[in-house]
DNA sequence: CCGGATCCGCGCCGATACTG
DNA sequence: CAGTATCGGCGCGGATCCGG
């Protein structure tokens, strides 16, 4: 059991890292397959999208529905307790925009179409 | 310039990684002299506290205040953009505590005092 | 009391190739 | 289309010693 000594550590631990909060973002307007996803992240790799997905998954943040048919067809969607971090993250999407404006940051971040960024 | 294509990652690019969130954090009661720091948070090391300070200082999120004097006295305070963040980091930090309970997780994560936290 | 400098292990993350 | 397997770089974060 991992311990901690304060609740901000442990959302760390669940949306922390590169990529899950970012894929849980996006999961919240609506199940999504993987391809989808990978064409609304085009810099995330197919690895890192599928294990970030079943970290979530483990997480209890995501669930993930499969079709059984060809060619394979797999949605995913976010929890209930998945939603719940909805506000959070919206929050913490538009302070990240207002703060890539402040003119103390000018020039040090850019918000681009998926396709530009790194 | 780093690209992003959404907020959220400029905002974990400033809050993120293992201690800079947190830090911050406690900083929002008021100022901090380095070693209250290190005691309140007792699992950083110093360098990783000074490193972590640094960088929050150089993100316009926590001002240093130097005092001229022997012994030396430096006391550490959110700036404007910092406070900005505190709802939401006391959002964060109630998400993580009702996470933690989650009959789902249980057993996964502890919240306990700083001392046996890891 | 406060901070700098070095060394280094480990794990995140990426690139690539392959299966059903 | 969805997912697995393997290999490896590199940087975060930790330990420790040093200086003002």
């Amino acid at each position: 059991m991992k311990k901690f000594s304060c609740g901000f550590e442990v959302t760390m631990e669940v949306i922390g890292g590169k990529w899950k909060g970012l894929v849980l973002y996006f999961l919240m307007n609506g199940p999504k397959r993987t391809s989808e996803l990978k064409r609304i992240i085009p810099n995330i790799t197919q690895k890192m999208l599928i294990q970030t997905l079943k970290e979530l998954e483990a997480s209890g943040l995501v669930s993930r529905k499969m079709y059984n048919q060809v060619p394979p067809k797999v949605e995913y969607s976010p929890t209930e307790l998945g939603e719940s971090l909805k506000p959070i993250l919206q929050e913490l999407c538009q302070w990240g925009g207002h703060y890539a404006e402040q003119e103390y940051v000018e020039g040090e971040f850019e918000i681009v179409p998926p396709e530009e960024a790194s």
